[in-house]
RNA sequence: GGGCUCGUAGUCUAGUGGUUAUGAUACCGCCCUUACAAGGCGGUGGUCACCGGUUCAAAUCCGGUCGGGCCCA
């Protein structure tokens, strides 16, 4: 009878949620007694993709191995519904804009919209054979996580790691809405270099620019300090054309003398080195652009234009001053909105800092006690900490996100902190009576923006753990799994958190994960056309080798969709079916005892192999190589198990009588390997290997609640292990043979003579000349080779 | 531009100083009555990217060059 897989899988998926198999046990919550498992929640706006498919089955084969290692293991489950994704989501699927809906019915659509979401997803994850506790599954805009969220930035308040202050914010000028650094991407486009020379009484300076519109925005003009043209004139002030200011020549490293004329304007903001030199240096803000991209009152002979008139305008002025120098053709690259590549305008406003920049040495140290896996990510978040430029800007201008608990008094100016009780609560919306703290005011202005997400994603541990109401039992946690991708953002911000609120490192290990490519090693998107879908590879190959598939690449390493490894998974699967009918086959009729020590030469031979297995399994997998793991797995039980071992105990057994012990002794070696070896394949595909565990007759109610295999006690191993190796080897020297010959594996043999360790080989006669059909075997000392007789 | 990473049969991949370089896939032979042809046995196929250095010995260590990828600017 055929496996049919899907059939299979589905069974094996109801049997495990009713009967609970993999749940934590709230009893024991001894930190040595437990493993806990940092998840990353995945977004609710999509679907499951391949990168999900390979990255979360690394998480679950660990989470599955250490329960067998005797772990509790808190496997807890999270979707992340917060922020930008979810609006979009949320927009997309009931044809409503959040700008014309009211805040807080937007807010409560969006709730409900991710709960359906939910629902839907949790199905995808539940078919790919994830261990991880699905009844009880938090969210990232749960009240309680809001709740959650607010509380840790009211703590970040009152130990003085949260500030507000003037700070830039970007602007699409298609889409009308503020975004945030994560929404920007890099494109080239053609623009041009407009060389002006900015005049002072004694002499100028030529600067060239790409934004010659936003010249009544400059502020500094900023040279390299190395730059011997300029060398004099640092500190001196030069006259801003059309607009006759006088702005300051300050130097930076940062300005490159190569660019341009090696002189460059400073406006607030043309881009994002502006902002850098004039937070770093203090200077004057002008904004002469409003929140719709036109330029305001301020920007005087272009105001009420575009950026685009205004830039006409401009050079059209510039050029009657005649201080145009020339104009040159260029490709530069500028931040643009990833949705609609529209370059981005950058304006300002108050806005909420984590101070950070005067704890990096802390930081550092927190993340280099954490382990990384792989060792060589460890760096990424080096030079991440080492390259910061300015605090972590949690304010983001959205709808759906997690309030700041801040009102500003209207009388005297001082902020307002909501009380812990109060929590969690929306100043935008919220009728709650709140007075200055320091007037007794009762006119007060909410904070009107809200946290970005990592803000409330960065305290994923305790999200889990408070939702499970186990916090801070299992805190810090055992080990983080997320991509590399986020090193700079989710696990830099984790660490933070825990940096400042608990002065510990949020983990033990942090497990990267790499990127999953189309077969060409393209990255995979909708506009290439090159999607895959997991749910089809589960539904053609199954659930097992859409998870072999994703076994096989190491920590951190990338990988590329190919049919060919899904259908290597499927032949593994089946495989490991066939095999399991046979050992059924074989002794089923036995009554096999839990215990039992061989002495035959064949089976104490097949145990010492064994053994070494499974130390070096073991070893792999504590050391999260499970790639490596399972190729050792797969060797033994494909080259060792089927091709030999099985093919000896089938022949063998069939010539024994039922009686005889070697019989028995076989019988119980052959379930004795093939359920060790269920057992280490088991993290790997656990719906295979939990039906095999049903049909060899498994004691407990399933393979995932057993044990992890352990060696048995050999006298002699290595020399037991040698003489089964000579056993394979003269095995195979009959089967080239027979192969020579053009002859099939079964075809009776009459006389044949073997030359080799003849010791050694003399004790596996019978075995021989049961699995080669050989009827007169002779074994003599010799250099290998097999003859045939007569 | 900076950091990290990779470069091994047509393709993918193991291999951090020591026999004849691992395995998968593809390809070519042969083998189906008794677990599995989605299988078994055997075979073809490689200047280990390039150049130089260290060493008795280099795919492996060091330096450089070229090319790919990711992250950051």
């Amino acid at each position: 009878m055929d496996l049919d897989i899907p059939a299979m899988e589905e069974k094996w998926k109801r049997y495990w949620a009713e009967n609970s198999i993999g749940s934590f046990d709230r009893s024991v919550l001894e930190r040595n007694k437990c493993f806990s498992i940092d998840t990353p929640p995945p977004t609710i706006s999509g679907k499951m993709h391949m990168g999900h498919a390979f990255s979360y089955p690394h998480q679950d084969f660990i989470a599955r191995y250490k329960r067998m290692r005797g772990y509790n293991v808190y496997y807890p489950w999270g979707f992340d519904d917060n922020g930008l994704p979810t609006e979009r989501f949320t927009e997309k699927a009931l044809g409503i804009k959040a700008e014309k809906t009211e805040l807080a019915e937007f807010i409560k659509l969006c709730m409900q919209e991710s709960a359906k979401a939910e629902e839907e997803l949790k199905k995808s994850w539940i078919d790919l054979g994830f261990s991880a506790d699905f009844s009880n599954s938090y969210r990232t805009f749960s009240e309680e996580s809001m709740r959650i969220s607010q509380s840790m930035f009211l703590d970040l308040v009152s130990k003085g790691r949260a500030y507000r202050e003037e700070g830039p914010t970007i602007r699409c000028p298609t889409c009308r809405t503020a975004i945030s650094q994560i929404d920007l991407k890099d494109i080239t486009q053609n623009s041009e270099f407009v060389y002006v020379k900015f005049r002072a009484e004694e002499f100028e300076v030529m600067i060239a620019t790409t934004r010659p519109e936003l010249l009544g925005a400059c502020v500094a003009v900023a040279v390299n300090p190395q730059d011997a043209r300029y060398a004099g004139a640092i500190g001196k002030t030069l006259d801003v054309p059309v607009y006759h200011r006088r702005v300051k020549i300050i130097a930076d490293d940062i300005v490159s003398s190569d660019k341009g004329t090696g002189a460059e304007m400073v406006c607030t903001f043309g881009d994002q080195n502006d902002i850098y030199l004039w937070r770093k240096h203090g200077l004057e803000t002008r904004i002469i652009l409003d929140d719709f991209g036109k330029f305001k009152d301020s920007a005087g002979p272009i105001s009420g234009l575009s950026v685009r008139e205004g830039r006409k305008k401009i050079i059209e002025l510039l050029q009657a001053e005649g201080i145009v120098d020339h104009v040159e053709r260029i490709k530069h690259s500028v931040n643009a909105h990833e949705r609609c590549d529209t370059p981005v305008e950058f304006g300002i406003s108050k806005q909420w800092y984590v101070k950070v920049l005067d704890i990096r040495d802390e930081l550092k140290r927190y993340a280099h006690s954490v382990e990384w896996i792989p060792q060589h990510m460890r760096v990424r978040i080096d030079n991440w900490i080492d390259g910061l430029k300015w605090d972590w800007g949690i304010s983001r201008q959205r709808f759906l996100g997690v309030p700041f608990p801040v009102w500003y008094c209207k009388s005297c100016g001082s902020t307002v902190y909501a009380d812990l009780n109060m929590l969690p609560v929306d100043p935008r919306t919220s009728d709650i009576p709140v007075k200055c703290s320091s007037c007794g005011s009762n006119s007060l202005d909410p904070e009107r923006d809200v946290m970005d997400t990592w803000a409330t994603s960065s305290l994923s541990p305790r999200l889990a753990m408070i939702h499970d109401g186990i916090f801070p039992k299992l805190y810090p946690m055992d080990i983080r799994f997320q991509g590399h991708d986020i090193i700079s953002t989710w696990a830099f911000t984790t660490i933070v958190r825990s940096a400042i609120h608990d002065k510990l490192a949020p983990w033990k290990w942090i497990m990267i994960s790499g990127n999953v490519y189309d077969p060409q090693g393209q990255k995979m998107s909708k506009s290439r056309g090159n999607i895959i879908e997991p749910i089809t590879l589960i539904s053609e190959y199954g659930a097992d080798s859409v998870r072999y598939w994703a076994s096989t690449a190491l920590p951190g390493e990338d990988i590329r969709v190919r049919e060919q490894d899904f259908v290597r998974g499927r032949r593994t699967v089946i495989k490991i079916y066939n095999a399991a009918k046979l050992v059924s086959m074989l002794i089923n009729s036995m009554n096999i005892p839990e215990f039992m020590e061989p002495v035959s030469p064949v089976n104490l031979g097949i145990l010492a192999h064994f053994n070494e297995l499974i130390r070096n399994v073991t070893v792999l997998m504590e050391d999260f190589q499970f790639s490596r793991a399972r190729a050792e797995v797969d060797n033994f039980f494909w080259n060792v198990f089927c091709d030999n071992y099985l093919e000896i105990a089938k022949a063998s057994m069939a010539r024994l009588e039922a009686s005889s012990p070697l019989k028995r002794e076989m019988g119980w070696t052959l379930k004795f390997v093939m359920m060790g070896i269920m057992k280490m394949y088991a993290p790997i595909m656990p719906f295979i290997t939990e039906e095999v565990y049903s049909m060899i007759g498994g004691r407990q109610k399933s393979i995932h609640t057993e044990t992890w295999p352990e060696t048995v006690l050999l006298a002699d191993e290595d020399t037991l292990k040698a003489g089964f190796q000579v056993l394979l080897e003269t095995i195979s020297a009959v089967r080239a043979l027979k192969s020579s010959k053009k002859l099939s594996m079964g075809t009776p043999l009459e006389k044949i003579t073997i030359e080799g360790k003849a010791a050694i080989i003399s004790q596996y006669v019978e075995e021989i000349r049961a699995v080669m059909n050989i009827a007169d075997l002779t074994v003599r000392e010799g250099h290998q080779t097999v003859a045939l007789e007569g």
